[in-house]
RNA sequence: GGCCCCUUCGUCUAGCGGUCUAGGACGCUGGCCUCUCACGCCGGUAACACGGGUUCGAGUCCCGUAGGGGUCACCA
């Protein structure tokens, strides 16, 4: 078996979205599976709609994501004379013709045969035209397009889709194609066949929005002499409304970079793309990478659409609970040096990163992580949710301060009095700390979560959280003893 | 509209004629644990689009209907 060559071939139109990127991977995980190569081609042949941010954000996009490619980018504008020489084989040989019909008498019969309830494929006019003919309209400056051939014989063209089965179009159904448009240019189909043919590839894995124009690709490999390689449709991903997920249609949040902002760890957004039209027979659902490209198979691919459950103005679920449950999966289960290496750039921009935590301050700094991520979802989380274990300057939760606090009238007073306990302490152990505290409730005569869910709110700013006896020693003394101290200010 | 594809819990899916009174995951939810929340553990909720066949037997095969999607450009 030769090497297998599969490509990731973006129109650079756009930031990578969560569709583009769940092809990528497909294709990365099915050349890693096969020790084969990855083609990154970015099909830039629409310069009005291409822009360099655009390819900058894909490729970003793609490293960030971890999906690496083998070759390239190449790019496809950059062969234009190949596409062109291409046409010229064709028209040479006399598999495509010129065709001198004017977009309008075109358009014209087209709208007949719609208000007629037919359906329109070009009628051929130009086909049989003699050289002379030709010629004749040439020299009167006709412009004109070249179309491909199709056989005007009974029989159809078909291939083995690897994952749709056995699929055939009849060439009565293909009408005579436009491969190159009036001003020279040749067109997508025929591009994308040529740059396919010279980067050789074997596997074609793509999206389902493709399975319809590959009976006419394989025309074209077939009039070129070309091998065929294998296809593989995928199934597309939908929205709720089952419409196609779209850069124009869904703004950010189907964007990779998006993922990446909300606090989402690379791994665990292509685990959760991968998932959403595949699956293994058992029940697996997490993988590694060498567990996913073991596990990875074009058999596991189905059908049918998938729709991705995002939710808009969600708090927590912010997009698919299930990308999110994989994150939050991730977040607790990786080792914590990773999470450390990937919560440093957050609190970087976010003003809390403490040159220390690389230095004699990362055993804490990644004790502390670990304490906090177990209920947490996102990297972000860390800086928001846990940023007064980083910081002196947090917000109360509102939920906090009403509810375990001004709610019980004497903590104002009781905080303070268990801060000058803690002050008294050589230190601030777990087993001190919670020694103290439940002594301190049953001489006030309250339940023990009455002061410490008292102090978690005036420690930490929150409802929730680890356990205080940890996080007392966490926050140390210091700062502990003045955030109980400081009470009566929200009692005010 | 023509052609093509698809149809199992709310969502992602397992299922490749009998083991399906349909399994898992997420979500939602009851309980345990408990200083709170989360984790974990134990439960619960919820689906074979519909109608005909074929067969001793159909979620699984065939046909039809309905619904959804894709594609039909001098876009990629």
């Amino acid at each position: 078996m030769p090497e297998v060559r599969v490509r990731f071939p973006p129109s650079p139109t756009g930031y990578l979205h969560i569709g583009g990127a769940r092809t990528a991977i497909y294709n990365w995980l099915f050349a890693k599976k096969h020790g084969g190569k990855l083609v990154l081609r970015i099909e830039d042949t629409d310069a009005e709609r291409s822009t360099k941010e655009s390819i900058a954000g894909i490729i970003d996009g793609l490293e960030w994501l971890g999906v690496t490619w083998d070759e390239g980018p190449y790019f496809q504008s950059e062969h234009a004379t190949e596409h062109v020489a291409a046409a010229q084989k064709l028209l040479a040989e006399g598999n495509a013709y010129k065709c001198f019909c004017s977009k309008e008498e075109l358009d014209a019969k087209r709208e007949a045969a719609a208000a007629a309830k037919g359906d329109y494929k070009y009628d051929g006019t130009c086909r049989g035209l003699s050289p002379e003919e030709v010629s004749a309209r040439e020299a009167r400056g006709v412009p004109s397009v070249i179309r491909f051939k199709v056989p005007r014989e009974a029989g159809k063209v078909g291939f083995d889709d690897q994952v749709y089965g056995l699929v055939e179009r009849g060439y009565d159904d293909i009408e005579d194609f436009v491969i190159v448009r009036s001003n020279g240019m040749p067109l997508y189909l025929l591009c994308n066949v040529v740059d396919d043919i010279r980067d050789r590839i074997t596997h074609v894995i793509r999206g389902q929005d493709g399975l319809s124009n590959t009976p006419r690709q394989i025309l074209l490999y077939k009039a070129l002499g070309a091998p065929l390689p294998t296809f593989a449709h995928m199934p597309l991903t939908l929205d709720l409304n089952k419409a196609k997920i779209s850069k124009r249609s869904h703004g950010e949040i189907v964007s990779v970079q998006f993922y990446r902002e909300q606090g989402f760890i690379p791994w665990a957004l292509v685990n959760f793309l991968v998932l959403l039209g595949w699956s293994t027979s058992d029940d697996r659902e997490i993988f590694s990478r060498e567990e996913l490209i073991e596990a990875f198979s074009l058999d596991g691919i189905t059908r049918s659409n998938s729709i991705f459950n995002y939710r808009k103005d969600d708090p927590k679920f912010f997009t698919d609970p299930k990308a999110i449950n994989i994150n939050a999966h991730y977040l607790r289960s990786m080792p914590i040096e990773e999470i450390g290496a990937l919560v440093k750039p957050i609190f970087e921009k976010e003003g809390l990163w403490n040159e220390d935590y690389d230095g004699e301050k990362r055993a804490w700094y990644l004790r502390t992580l670990d304490l906090l991520r177990e209920r947490f979802h996102t990297l972000r989380d860390f800086a928001s949710l846990g940023r007064a274990f980083f910081a002196d300057d947090f917000a109360v939760d509102e939920t906090a301060l009403q509810k375990n606090l001004l709610k019980h009238p004497e903590l104002k007073e009781w905080l303070p009095r268990l801060a000058d306990r803690f002050a008294s302490l050589p230190e601030l152990s777990h087993d001190e700390a919670e020694r103290i505290a439940r002594e301190f409730a049953e001489e006030v005569g309250v339940k023990p979560g009455i002061p410490i869910n008292g102090a978690r709110a005036v420690i930490t700013g929150q409802v929730k959280g680890p356990s205080m006896f940890e996080v007392f020693g966490l926050i140390g003394k210091e700062r502990v003893v003045a955030r109980l101290k400081e009470t009566p200010k929200y009692f005010a």
